[in-house]
DNA sequence: CTGAAAGCGCTAACAC
DNA sequence: GTGTTAGCGCTTTCAG
């Protein structure tokens, strides 16, 4: 930098503003500097700045895993939208191991990262408190909380695995199956999912699947389900490639969908319009949710007022064929 | 720092190799000196410690977008395999535009990363002079190319798409169809794909989809091509959601595969194996080419002797019921 | 609008 | 095994 200061015929200072706020700097000067600047190859080093100016341009997101559609078109948006705002995105993965998340937010904080993306809320007492002691703004995700650490943006997974099960039960089924990842949100699902059932006289079996829930193992859990109980007449996947899984699994053994079986999915990928019939779904917004959560972050680090820490994105059952016949499809 | 250094009653040095090379303090300090970190709850400024000793633990990498299970599984293993190695991945999407791949690898040649995956050969030559001069580790992905960059991972997309039609054509078919996305990769299969089809007197129809290649593209697509032209019996779809959704539509519209149309896809994705039939595929190793990418970058940054510069992970053509009746399943 | 001085919090040498 | 001395390359006051 001071190579292009001593070229340029100008100050240390002048060249950092000519990068930094161009429009403080006389505009010929700013021509020379740049010259300058292009001439001698010159790439600001931003590990300097950001430890002078204790602002990294730095955000940090924890998520299970992204390769899981769910999660990776979150972070899609949410890198989208803090590239937008001048934010860098630097990602990790807890592989749902809550420990690996602390480790993680210990090395982000270190590294003096200007905010925190995390997946829901089960951090530890301990990591809310670190967490707040760090001042770090923080929002979490896929979940709403009484508590949050401090911002929010989610849905409550309760409330929609209640709505799967009325929607189901308003189709005249009372023999419902549930299939999903053991992992905290998908059980709260579940427990919603449970509760909507015993209220109107249904019965539930459940089938969990270890994380990862890949595909190919919702097909396999279906036939045992129906080995089991072959008079359950619906099932609710936690995850539309699951129930895709399931439909192909239909497919293969002659059940008629939505006749003989109803299938709900959940998510709304793009799969749920590929199906055949087309997959009923419980919908949620993904893609808005990376962008909230951004955009929360960017509206508190250059202290624009925030409208609200906690955002309730909500979720909309979607009837498609797999679920009745009038619908769509 | 200082503070733990005065509440260990020792030097500034010895709480940094407390901290990064504890093997070099002698265990009773060490104890010292942790207790005191802990008492404080200090947590070191990796930034300054970046600054300082030029090495930022930061590894960048750059794919088209990550809601695509494609490459959020190759980031997936990729990030895994830097964290056990203690380094940290950011992340930036290029969206297929180069001009942004450009502004990424400028911001973080501007972080100092001490490491970059790229996606593809696609590199104009004055990124690629940049990236030269920076002496930065470079490793491209998802392709191979005559004149890397640095190192590379890949395989050839063009000998996948000759071996996807060598496999449709020993299977008696003529008239071909391909559904992709108009994309750099895509496009390259679509050649060799096109080659091996010309050679044996085949005939290839192809339907380019604008990226993003959304699952719910395929159906119509495939309806379309079908209208078209009839007597296609086979396509090739470049990406195994692609294909389960031109399965849907086949059952959909009464078409027996692979008795009237054989599908092929390509990725070998989890939802292959869970299909009916199951999808015939062509079978990438996503999660390996991350693994080897972080491995050749982390062996460089140890200096560790590299075996390669250039890996070809090769693919393999899987035959599964959507292509034969012999196959499994 | 521009500059001079004083760090940001750590690590690299080199001594002891 | 531990400490001392200099920075790393920028940004931030505060003057002018």
């Amino acid at each position: 930098m001071s190579d292009v200061a001593r070229a340029a015929g100008v100050s240390l200072v002048t060249v950092s503003r000519a990068v930094n706020e161009p429009d403080r700097v006389k505009p010929e000067t700013l021509r020379t500097v740049r010259a300058a600047m292009q001439k001698l190859g010159f790439v600001p080093n931003l590990t300097a700045g950001s430890l002078a100016s204790r602002r990294s341009r730095i955000i940090a997101a924890i998520v299970p895993t992204i390769a899981n559609l769910v999660f990776s078109e979150t972070v899609d948006s949410l890198s989208r939208t803090l590239a937008d705002g001048g934010y860098q995105l630097l990602l990790g993965q807890s592989g749902y191991r809550l420990g690996e998340e602390a480790a993680l937010v210990d090395a982000f904080i270190g590294r003096r990262v200007d905010g925190l993306v995390l997946t829901g809320d089960g951090q530890s007492q301990e990591l809310r408190d670190k967490l707040r002691r760090a001042g770090l703004p923080v929002v979490q995700t896929w979940e709403l909380s009484d508590n949050p650490i401090d911002m929010q943006v989610g849905f409550s997974n309760k409330a929609a695995g209640h709505a799967a099960a009325t929607h189901l039960l308003a189709h005249g089924h009372r023999r419902l199956a549930f299939i999903g990842a053991q992992e905290i949100r998908s059980m709260q699902r579940l427990e919603g999912f449970r509760e909507a059932a015993a209220a109107s006289g249904g019965e539930v079996v459940a089938e969990l699947i270890r994380p990862p829930a890949l595909v190919d193992g919702a097909g396999p859990r279906f036939a045992q389900i129906r080995a089991a109980r072959p008079d359950v007449t619906a099932v609710f996947c936690n995850n539309d490639l699951l129930a895709a899984g399931v439909l192909f699994e239909c497919h293969l053994r002659g059940l008629r969908v939505p006749d003989h079986v109803a299938v709900l999915g959940f998510g709304d990928l793009a799969m749920a319009r590929a199906t055949s019939p087309r997959l009923s779904t419980v919908q949620i917004r993904r893609a808005e949710m990376g962008e909230r959560a951004a955009q929360m972050l960017l509206a508190r680090l250059t202290n624009e007022p925030l409208s609200t820490k906690s955002v309730d994105l909500g979720f909309e059952v979607i009837a498609r064929g797999s679920t009745s016949r009038g619908s769509a499809d």
